[in-house]
DNA sequence: GCGTAATCTAATCAACA
DNA sequence: TGTTGATTAGATTACGC
């Protein structure tokens, strides 16, 4: 998969978070958890955040981790091997856990002006600009990074979805032959994510 | 070098104007 | 109903021992 930031390019504008240390208590508690519930609401997190003394995130990407861990040992162990109880599908604990999200955030304007700002400048912002962010606009960090993931992914489907677009317009207007889309296909075609046409064709609330 | 936290994309769910 | 924030799987990167 394609990354952004290459590992020789490492500037204060791009660098990762440090690592996470969970100590063993804190690991017994997760694990706990865990195996209790792999599909923790938003609740869970949020009590087990407060009981180990960490950011709610920090939580949400240890289950991740964990949870991904799980399906590749699942997968390579002989069956056997495995836990039967931690090793369902557990669809209701996934059903569950949609009922408690966390509760949608919603910017205001000038909130996604400082974002989209921020996002023409560098698509891929990393800690340090993220929190910046975060104190700028009173929002917490990790809803940065959520916003910026989201406005990626739809920056890439606006991006393939255009030249098609483009063809059907033409269509539409019965327009035949001599129009060309490479125009569009070019000027789209290089690292520009940074363009807001994703949203040009619809209806913008900025 | 290994274990695993952090990050990424893509798909999907779901709240809200 | 379309837009968009939240969550997930799966793949990958890279930190810290």
């Amino acid at each position: 998969m394609a990354q952004a930031v290459s590992p020789n390019n490492t500037t204060a504008a791009n660098r990762r978070r440090s690592r996470t240390k969970f100590t063993e208590d804190q690991l017994k508690i997760l694990i706990n958890a865990f195996n209790q519930k792999p599909y923790p609401s938003y609740a869970t997190k949020q009590r087990l955040a407060l009981e180990i003394n960490t950011e709610e995130s920090r939580i949400q990407i240890w289950f991740q981790n964990r949870r991904a861990r799980h399906r590749f040992q699942k997968r390579s162990e002989p069956e056997e091997h495995l836990e039967s109880s931690q090793d369902e599908d557990h669809p209701e604990e996934k059903i569950q856990s949609r009922g408690d999200r966390r509760c949608r955030t919603s910017y205001t304007s000038s909130q996604l002006h400082t974002l989209i700002e921020a996002f023409m400048n560098n698509p891929y912002p990393g800690i340090d600009s993220r929190q910046q962010l975060a104190i700028e606009i009173g929002v917490p960090e990790s809803r940065i990074q959520i916003w910026f993931q989201n406005r990626r992914s739809r920056c890439h489907v606006q991006r393939k979805r255009e030249p098609d677009e483009a063809l059907e317009q033409r269509q539409d207007q019965g327009k035949i032959s001599e129009v060309r889309v490479q125009g569009i296909e070019t000027t789209q075609n290089g690292t520009d994510l940074t363009s807001d046409s994703y949203s040009s064709g619809a209806r913008t609330r900025w």
